[in-house]
DNA sequence: TCAATAGTTCAATATTTCCGAACTACTGAA
DNA sequence: TTCAGTAGTTCGGAAATATTGAACTATTGA
């Protein structure tokens, strides 16, 4: 069975994205999110030597930005940079950004 | 006189740009420096209704992140966006986030 | 039913941010 | 020179936010 596990959010605001890729650990996220071009859930996306609850918090800061959706699968969660919304509402920004991400 | 507050930080990194972005004053006194395309002092770049220590410590964080750069010209502090150098660093980084910043 | 896995929630602690008060630095006038 | 006014910084405490381990829910497979 996959169900999301939040409403999609209404409004993608520029201060959400630039408040939640500002943190290294949620850039890193959604670096590996968009690089691996797939699904991954929580425990794989994130940083290793990091609480599980903070990841879960780091997600849920991405999930209420607008930056990616996250579907339960079984006992996992599958997130997915919502792309397609963000340049819909932000041509260009999210390229910019990533662009930079790993030098 | 003329001369410089603090020497020209030497790394520019792409968190320490989102981050600094991330704070909507912060992001409002850069628009209003890059709208005017010329040095503000600032009181007259940052947003009116808060403290000035605030507002002193929002400057230093945009001067550590090496977004702006400030002289001092008597009484009052000079602030320049530091356009040339961002855009070096990372290309059309800048103009993407600000094109989103008016809406 | 039970153990294992993935993630969330909660409460305590650690860190960061904000503000008022006191301070420094510069200017122009008396 | 003194003195008042302006612009900004620094500092200490209060308010807000982030991080964490422990306890919890939900799902799966044995």
């Amino acid at each position: 069975m996959v169900r999301f596990v939040h409403p999609a959010r209404q409004d993608i605001t520029l201060a959400g994205i630039l408040a939640a890729l500002a943190d290294p650990a949620r850039l890193m996220i959604v670096k590996s999110l968009i690089r691996q071009n797939e699904c991954m859930n929580c425990t794989e996306a994130g940083p290793c030597n990091m609480a599980k609850s903070t990841l879960s918090n780091h997600f849920r800061v991405l999930r209420e930005a607008g930056l990616i959706h996250t579907t339960k699968q079984g006992v996992e969660h599958r997130n997915a940079v919502r792309e397609a919304d963000i340049n819909a509402r932000f041509p260009g920004l999210l390229k910019s950004i990533l662009k930079h991400a790993d030098e």
